[in-house]
DNA sequence: GACATTGGTCAGTGTATCTGACTAATTTAG
DNA sequence: CTAAATTAGTCAGATACACTGACCAATGTC
């Protein structure tokens, strides 16, 4: 899972580069997602697997697809994919519009970890703002948004 | 190299979980500082590696410590010290306070890439500053130092 | 219809990560 | 001050994930 490659050397003395402060409240959103599926019982997935999951449309999406969002090789993407659908998170069909294709799609198991997953985000989320207060977490929320717009390879 | 699970599904019309939407620039920034070192000719690490080296004080850490840190195991953090001491960037001293322990420490060839990752993360922080406005940036800074209060699990 | 492109798989390799078991040095208890 | 517990680190083995290269089949282009 996950990286934190950001400055090189544990200043450690406040004024830490903002790549790692970034890093660092989006780890702790992974854990508490992690831990919360988990002890709902979805405990048998990866970081790895999820980071494709989550890119699959409501209509299902390619591999090739899935693989260019999530930044992975189409070959890594098949592999997840496969992890993914034998432990039936997801299925593979036919696309009607080529025949080479397939679409990936949620199956019932995935249907059934996204509510988990949705409420520790908005429990988590909740506890940010708490902590900043409501405006600058609509403030960071905003900033975020604005800074996606040069650092999103394909959005 | 890191993941990015963060709400389940892509709703991709705005309203980004803040998950998500921090690890978008982390993982900019993150490919930045790997392409600059890569073209400098340090090309022979890995995210994971400069994770590890990330965490090196400036008198050395024990193993122990940087596992803990970059939360791995403390034998993934010795296989990567490894990598990262045959490659030359950091060297394993004893230390002298405590016989069982050594201290893994930056070495000549880590001193060199040091700044060449310094000058990508400025160069990166003054691209996002000229986006969003210094005003902004300044807020986003903060606004994380804040979060990190709630979300460093070590600090 | 030939050629290039695109969607996906197969095979092979290296890297990262974990758990469990172990040695050696240090610290703590009685 | 010895005995027990803790801490620092390694060894061994297993699994997951990521890449490159090679390939096949369907689609699109000229």
């Amino acid at each position: 899972m996950s990286g934190e490659v950001a400055g090189e050397q544990a200043t450690d003395g406040q004024e830490l580069n903002v790549g790692l402060l970034l890093f660092i409240p989006y780890r702790a959103m992974e854990d508490r997602i992690f831990a919360a599926l988990a002890e709902a019982g979805f405990d048998d997935f990866t970081v790895a697997q999820a980071r494709v999951m989550q890119r699959i449309g409501p209509d299902g999406t390619r591999l090739t697809d899935l693989a260019e969002q999530a930044q992975i090789t189409k070959q890594t993407a098949g592999f997840l994919v496969d992890r993914l659908e034998r432990a039936g998170y997801v299925e593979r069909v036919p696309d009607p519009r080529d025949r080479r294709a397939r679409l990936v799609k949620i199956a019932a198991r995935g249907a059934a970890a996204i509510p988990v997953a949705e409420s520790v985000v908005a429990e988590v989320e909740a506890e940010w703002a708490a902590h900043l207060g409501k405006r600058r977490m609509a403030q960071l929320r905003e900033t975020l948004t604005r800074l996606r717009e040069i650092t999103d390879p394909y959005a």
